[in-house]
DNA sequence: TTCATTTCTTAATCTATATCAATGCACAGC
DNA sequence: GCTGTGCATTGATATAGATTAAGAAATGAA
């Protein structure tokens, strides 16, 4: 299945029973807050799966669309279930763990040295707010935040 | 196996393979930072199980202690996931979803809020200063939101 | 190329929450 | 019964990051 870049796959609301696999491109995930507010749950680019893992018979939180145009193979989540590898959620959960010690734990500055670390690859290919809005900070805090870290060096 | 209010059961930089199913009492995981603080990953009371799922080749990053005098069953982790049914693994990472969520865009009221409508028996169990580690907030921030939840009735 | 739109940066405030400090309580051990 | 230790509360102050606003730079469409 092909994406065009800004195309919406899912919308928080639906009830929805997919898992997005990405073969090429880049997706995102999202929730909007009662402000308006954007905030990126997770990036997923070749290789990676995305979804919303809420019960299939609710209504789901995330907003899924592409960053990229992209391909992508479009799964029930029920098929996922019975194929994917029991470590591969295991390590989605030790991952999920990291991101929410980071949340209460690390300062904006923290976070984003941490992010470049683990994603150099995504940091390339998304604008900064975006990435921002991953960290859970302004586009504004960020941009402060790389012009200390420039200077630094 | 038996452990006493206060006993440590595992800490940050141990290589450990265990899992821990509380029997009866409540045990919590949490992190120290470099300021010494500590941030409160998880609860788990009877029937829950709790651990750092961390690869068992690495040192992991969670101390586990009883906050009850507690019977736990220690389950290795290899052994657990042969037996763990990929529902209960793929519901953990939706908890875990909406607790980034909740770190990303609510304050510290919306999130006391959310934390006593989904675990009212832990809110009866634990001490304020452990919920507001939880919640990623200081006890004298939590003892503030109390007050005006309170005075708002 | 030009015009429009979005992104990034910078600066000036504002605000939620942290930090620091003092006090009163409750419970545990002697 | 005291006495110490940790917890909850309250107040004063500090601060990281949000908000607002404006201009500069990049991107994209016609």
């Amino acid at each position: 299945m092909k994406v065009n870049k800004g195309q919406i796959l899912q919308r928080a609301g639906d009830l929805n029973t997919k898992v997005y696999a990405v073969e090429t491109g880049l997706l995102r995930s999202y929730t909007i807050d009662e402000k308006g507010k954007e905030h990126i749950f997770a990036f997923a680019h070749e290789g990676w799966t995305i979804a919303d893992l809420c019960e299939i018979t609710d209504p789901c939180e995330l907003f899924i669309d592409a960053l990229e145009n992209s391909t992508v193979t479009v799964i029930e989540k029920e098929e996922r279930k019975k194929q994917v590898d029991i470590n591969t959620v295991v390590n989605r959960v030790f991952v999920l763990q990291k991101r929410v010690i980071m949340l209460m734990s690390a300062s904006a500055i923290e976070r984003y040295e941490h992010f470049v670390k683990i994603y150099p690859n995504i940091v390339q290919r998304v604008s900064q707010k975006m990435i921002a809005s991953y960290l859970g900070i302004t586009p504004e805090a960020l941009s402060r935040v790389r012009k200390e870290r420039t200077k630094a060096k």
